[in-house]
RNA sequence: CGCGGGGUGGAGCAGUUGGCAGCUCGUCGGGCUCAUAACCCGAAGGUCGUAAGUUCGAGUCUUACCCCCGCAACCA
């Protein structure tokens, strides 16, 4: 068995900035991906965006932009805020990219010679001045729910996916994979409500705008949105092009992490996209949940957007990024609060973690001059309560991380942070540093000693998660980063002799005002 | 009868296969002084939306009802 994991993120639509939500499926993404790499797989990450359609063409038009540059822009800004979130992806595709339009347009004539694709007419409720179809029941009040304006009937030309051919192929898929879409509640809706009534065929062309890519056989017509979106997942590793050593090496996917919103297409179309291929389908999909505020969904209308850029310019990135993993449960949405913000990062980063660094480092330079004691001669029941207590956690984090639970996973690490914390209390390092026995200091030797490895450990642990903390907490104890192998988590002794660490760190995390800093955010929301 | 989700101590949540109801914050009381006025311990506080059922045993399964949210074929 080869260990690899290929994950990706859904190619978001670049017709606005981001906010937290899309910032939150980013860094979910590449915390999965950072375990599996921390884990020993080969591991690749893909992320991008799907730059065609009608609403791009409209944004650009209003902006006095062509569609091109608009995107163009839009990209430039995605990539610089990934960077900016340091988002260890590894390839971004862009669905205006000549090797993804060329290999859509060869999908697309597999499908036609395979008999998949059909013309027929495309009858929906159009909004003239939007130029822009809606199903009946998208409809408010039988008016157009962007603008409130009349909508006619109308039918033009265009092709079809015959998606009722593999009706009862992926009806008994589902049935021998029951664990495709994760969590069970989004598979079950999607089943109800599109695969038990019957699937519809899905219409992939348009001929009212152009910025698509042309069908191959009739450019005329430009494919409309999920089959040029969905295949991205493989024409970004080289499918339908000169070279697939990508493909070859690393599809199936092994989970595609999507927005709940989109798990429809995911869950339905993009298998029967793939098995019309004859191709194998991703191992998993991950349908995660939202940021949702106190009143209701994000939306600018509301005034409630929260820009990533806002929390990590003040507050840091990991500082933001723990904050986001933290608050999303696994399968409901959660809620955002410049209150809850604060207060986690005053308790969990600040309070927990941060001090346990500080009084730590403070307490090796105290009494040992900053040189971390090796070879240990006494060991307590405290040491080894601890010691186990960690490895117990590591288990529970890693069967979370492996269903993908990674909220829960950081609430089974704090539980390790607690509990050094704890230790310090009870072998009370301050009482042994003025008892004059002997036994006494060498106690305190192991207490300086299993304070270190526990943050060394802590670091190992963190680093799919708050990558850059980890590094700084090492640094402060001056060891090696290098070595953050995942297995070494579980070793005890890995603290080199003469090992000194820094005088006097900076604070990981700095306590916040809590007021003012609630105020602040509150400021920054619109 | 369109579909799905939720309703767990003051607040926000976790509860995977049914087995003494957990976590964080807040409140009250105590301890400690190494540390970022941080840390540790203890206590109070819940008939797990309502009603019935299955079971030796139900937050967890079944049924009905009430309330909130989302989706309904281009909103992360």
């Amino acid at each position: 068995m080869d260990k690899k994991f290929y994950i990706t993120t859904p190619i978001y639509y670049p017709s606005g900035k981001f906010h937290i939500g899309t910032a939150y499926c980013e860094v979910l993404t590449d915390a999965i991906k950072r375990y599996k790499q921390a884990r020993g797989y080969d591991s690749f990450m893909l992320t991008g965006l799907d730059e065609h359609g009608q609403k791009i063409q409209t944004v650009a038009e209003k902006r006095g932009l062509t569609p091109q540059e608009h995107v163009d822009e839009m990209a430039d800004a995605a990539k610089k805020l990934w960077e900016l979130m340091d988002i260890g992806y590894n390839k971004f595709i862009r669905t205006t990219d000549d090797y993804h339009c060329k290999a859509v347009q060869e999908i697309v004539k597999r499908f036609i010679d395979n008999g998949d694709i059909y013309k027929g007419k495309y009858e929906g409720w159009y909004c003239m001045p939007c130029e822009n179809y809606f199903t009946e029941t998208q409809l408010v009040d039988g008016k157009c729910p962007d603008c409130g304006r009349e909508v006619k009937k109308m039918s033009e030309d265009a092709y079809f996916f015959n998606m009722k051919k593999y009706e009862q192929w992926i009806k008994d898929f589902y049935a021998e994979h029951p664990d495709f879409i994760v969590p069970e509640s989004r598979k079950t809706e999607i089943f109800k409500n599109f695969i038990e009534p019957g699937l519809e065929d899905l219409c992939i062309s348009r001929n009212t705008f152009d910025w698509g890519i042309p069908m191959p056989n009739d450019p005329e017509h430009v494919l409309y949105v999920w089959l040029d979106a969905l295949t991205n997942y493989i024409t970004a590793l080289g499918y339908a092009s000169d070279d697939d050593t990508l493909f070859n090496k690393y599809w199936p996917a092994d989970l595609h992490v999507v927005g709940k919103e989109i798990i429809r297409f995911h869950g339905i179309y993009w298998p029967i996209f793939l098995h019309a291929l004859g191709l194998e389908l991703p191992k998993q999909i991950y349908a995660h949940s939202w940021v949702v505020m106190k009143d209701g969904k994000m939306s600018k209308s509301v005034g409630n957007v929260v820009y990533p850029e806002v929390l990590i310019d003040r507050y840091g990135l990991d500082a933001t990024k723990y904050y986001l993993l933290r608050l999303m449960s696994f399968a409901q949405d959660s809620m955002f609060t410049p209150e809850d913000f604060v207060d986690r990062f005053n308790y969990d980063l600040a309070n927990d973690l941060g001090n346990l660094l500080s009084r730590t480092i403070g307490m090796i330079n105290k009494y040992f001059d900053g040189v971390i004691p090796t070879n240990i001669k006494v060991r307590t029941d405290f040491d080894d309560s601890l010691e186990e207590t960690i490895k117990t956690q590591i288990t529970k984090i890693e069967e979370a991380m492996d269903t993908y639970h990674v909220s829960n996973a950081l609430v089974e690490l704090w539980a390790i942070i607690s509990r050094a914390n704890k230790y310090v209390d009870e072998t009370e390092p301050w009482k042994l540093s003025k008892s004059e026995l002997e036994e006494d200091k060498e106690k305190l030797k192991s207490v300086m000693f299993h304070l270190a490895e526990t943050l060394r450990k802590i670091a190992i642990l963190l680093t799919p998660f708050m990558p850059g903390k980890s590094d700084e907490i090492l640094k402060q104890l001056n060891i090696d980063s290098a070595n953050k192998n995942w297995d070494l988590a579980y070793s005890d002794n890995e603290i080199q002799e003469n090992t000194k660490v820094i005088e006097k760190g900076e604070p990981l995390f700095a306590r916040l005002d809590r007021d003012e800093e609630i105020e602040y955010i509150r400021s920054c929301m619109k």
